[in-house]
RNA sequence: GCGCCCGUAGCUCAGUUGGAUAGAGCACCGGCCUUCUAAGCCGGGGGUCGCAGGUUCGAGUCCUGCCGGGCGCGCCA
């Protein structure tokens, strides 16, 4: 998106171009923001692009725009610079005015068609880590950023209820610990259960290892979930139900919520699959494989990119690529059961779940849960979505691959390029905080070359995010009760938890996304520099200047704008580097930085403009007094500055799920 | 073997659809609290942007080929 200053800025450049040179198609170009104030607010770089077909220099062309372009709104002075930009100052005092006053024209150019997020999406059967934790700020970060260009956005969270993970915590719970319905439930209630099936499964995966037969109990109670064995059934819904409310609440401590959970057992139950199945064979997109190894298998071919696995020795030339939908066995996998959950999101699949209430959230809202019977007739409308993001770490490429493959394949390519794979990398541990964690690496081994250790939940291997959220608000507290001695316990603790967020969030946002985060425990643990606590500790001043100014001179924000206008702003003609014009534009591009970030899904470009703000806030706030400056005209413009500036960085923190503490 | 990702300061990372002297945090060194909160501010040192070609007025950014590291390629999910 453009601001509509600088489309107008734009606009105005196309024009001069096309009546001073005669040229009808100008060049794509773009108006940004030069280096540093000194230079202006605004930069084009057109003339290096007129050069060649115009035959002369950069310079003449930009000298000679300069005095072809006539006024334009907001804008103040256009100067060709000797190497040939064409550098534009803003009308300040009028810029600065408009905005602390909320009157700019507002420009968003969201798309509104209807935008399903899902996100989240962890094995109901142990703690959430880290790992898990990239994924849900990431997926809440972008649900913020889409609704904030008031693109309506349902939040989706998809529940395996059904896979491997969750049976092994029942062999776990039946097999080795000898416990019916009862028993769990009494665990369940004596325990923090996810923490309690967190040690469990790797309990579990040890007792496979030790027997090969022992692993048969695993596809039984596979088998015995999959067919609805009434006693299984119970227990795994028993156990997915606690878990998925352990998560919740998780991921209610982060300002993390929801709008509906998947399951896949409705999806498996209300015959989705089937349904599915149906439309793919018809269509020719699955076939039956009659020959070779997967002979009696349901396939899909692979298009070109994604490859077999390499064959060891000299057999096996270039078979034909296929992946298998529904085994010789008549099971469907994984992926055929994704599909029909992608189908159903587009509203391509002719069939709908029904709904209830699942529960309250911590915001107040409403979380539906899909259901096989008993709907609740006042349900909204779920699904049916002209865009979708799955949130889903790069090692799932392949398989998204395939879903939009299958989409094209069926007919419909629209929806195809609309199913985005919002694809990150991983998170993996440090070895010193895998030390930490009690995991001794053998110092020859394979394991301790890599420069890192990967989190394994199978092997209870990782920083869970509720242990890593309880020392972080445990250290941002004591900080806290020791700056203001005033503050009762618990108000400590509220802010000492705000605090927390902050940290852990920013710290998942401030890496793109490509890059693999090796997580070290002292280095998430951190409140100074680039961190979350820092941007708040910015807001939380400026918020204290009008708290004082309250508290003094009985000033309100209100107050300070409404006596904006007579007087005169020499105070915003200081181009200096942390000059209050210059804290005040770049608190103004936010805007834009959302544009950028929503058009390449990069939240750490959000982060680092957040903070860029913070630091020019923190170091205008150090040089420019003004609870006590004399001068009223300056203190007047400054604290209108500060009032747009910390409304800007709230709103920016809020994009990043942080809140703002009243004092910190 | 094929696909994707990463390689920028001692360490961890940014670098806005190619644009002005390559930035930040941490660490290190030196300053600043009787003045709106020192979770802060100011100053300093520190770079063959993995390597080699190419495109361009201009390349950390685009193309090709290498080198190094990671992930993925299953009748697992």
């Amino acid at each position: 998106m453009i601001l509509p200053l600088q489309r107008r800025v734009h606009d105005a450049i196309v024009d001069a171009v096309r009546r001073h040179f005669g040229i009808a198609d100008v060049p794509p170009f773009a108006v940004e923001v030069p280096p540093s104030r000194a230079l202006g607010d605004l930069a084009v770089a057109v003339a290096f692009q007129l050069a060649r077909t115009l035959r002369k220099a950069p310079r003449a062309i930009a000298q000679e725009l300069a005095e072809a372009i006539g006024p334009i709104d907001g804008v103040g002075r256009v100067a060709a610079t000797p190497n040939g930009y064409l550098n534009l100052s803003l009308d300040r005092a009028a810029f600065l005015s408009a905005r602390v006053r909320r009157e700019v024209e507002e420009d968003r150019a969201a798309p509104h068609e209807k935008t399903i997020v899902e996100h989240t999406a962890i094995n109901p059967n142990k703690a959430a880590h880290v790992g898990h934790l990239r994924n849900a700020t990431l997926g809440d970060t972008l649900v913020r950023v889409l609704r904030f260009r008031r693109t309506p956005v349902e939040v989706q969270n998809y529940i395996d209820d059904l896979g491997v993970q969750v049976a092994d915590i029942i062999v776990g719970l039946r097999d080795l610990e000898h416990r019916d319905l009862a028993g769990i439930r009494e665990i369940a209630d004596g325990t923090r259960f996810d923490y309690y099936c967190w040690d469990l499964y790797s309990r579990v995966t040890q007792w496979y290892d030790e027997q090969p037969d022992h692993v048969e109990a695993r596809s039984r109670t596979l088998h015995a979930l999959e067919h609805g064995d009434p006693e299984v059934t119970a227990m795994g819904a028993f156990v997915v139900d606690r878990i998925v409310r352990t998560h919740l609440a998780t991921m209610a401590r982060l300002n993390i919520a929801y709008d509906l959970l998947t399951y896949e057992g409705d999806i498996v139950r209300l015959k989705f699959w089937a349904r599915a199945f149906e439309v793919l064979k018809a269509q020719g997109a699955v076939y039956l494989q009659t020959a070779g190894k997967l002979a009696g298998c349901w396939v899909m071919k692979i298009d070109g990119g994604a490859a077999k696995a390499p064959v060891d020795g000299d057999e096996g030339e270039d078979e034909e690529r296929e992946k298998v939908i529904v085994r010789s066995n008549g099971v469907v996998t994984y992926i055929g059961k994704d599909l029909a959950n992608q189908f159903w999101k587009l509203g391509l699949l002719g069939r709908d779940f029904h709904y209830r209430r699942f529960a309250t959230q911590w915001n107040g809202a409403p979380l539906w849960s899909t259901t096989s019977t008993d709907g609740d007739p006042g349900a909204p409308a779920f699904g049916r979505a002209k865009r979708i993001y799955n949130v889903i770490d790069s090692r799932q490429m392949y398989l998204q691959a395939l879903l939009s493959q299958a989409l094209r394949t069926l007919g419909h390519p629209d929806e195809a390029e609309n199913s985005v794979h919002f694809s990150y990398e991983m998170v993996a541990l440090s070895h010193a905080t895998a030390r930490e964690l009690g995991y001794e690496i053998a110092g020859d081994g394979e394991e301790a070359k890599k420069p890192f250790v990967e989190v394994s939940g199978r092997r209870g291997l990782g920083v869970k995010i509720d242990d890593l959220l309880d020392v972080l608000t445990a250290k941002a507290t004591a900080e806290v009760a020791k700056r203001n001695p005033e503050f009762s316990a618990a108000e400590c603790r509220t802010v000492g938890a705000q605090i927390a967020v902050a940290a852990i969030r920013y710290f998942m946002l401030k890496f793109s996304r490509g890059k693999l985060i090796v997580f070290d425990m002292e280095e998430a643990l951190s409140f100074e520099g680039e961190t979350g606590p820092y941007l708040q500790y910015a807001v939380v001043r400026a918020n204290n200047i009008f708290n004082k100014l309250q508290e003094r001179e009985q000033l309100t924000e209100a107050d300070v704008l409404r006596a904006l206008d007579a007087s005169a702003p020499d105070e915003l003609a200081d181009d200096g580097a942390h000059s209050l014009w210059a804290v005040v534009f770049e608190a103004s591009r936010l805007d834009d930085i959302v544009e950028q970030v929503v058009r390449g899904l990069e939240f750490s470009i959000l982060a680092k403009y957040t903070f860029g703000v913070a630091q020019l806030f923190n170091a205008f706030y150090h040089q420019y007094p003004i609870l006590n400056e004399d001068q009223a005209d300056r203190k007047r413009w400054r604290a209108a500055g500060v009032a747009y500036v910390r409304s800007q960085l709230t709103r920016a923190l809020d994009l990043m799920g942080i809140e703002v503490p009243s004092r910190m």
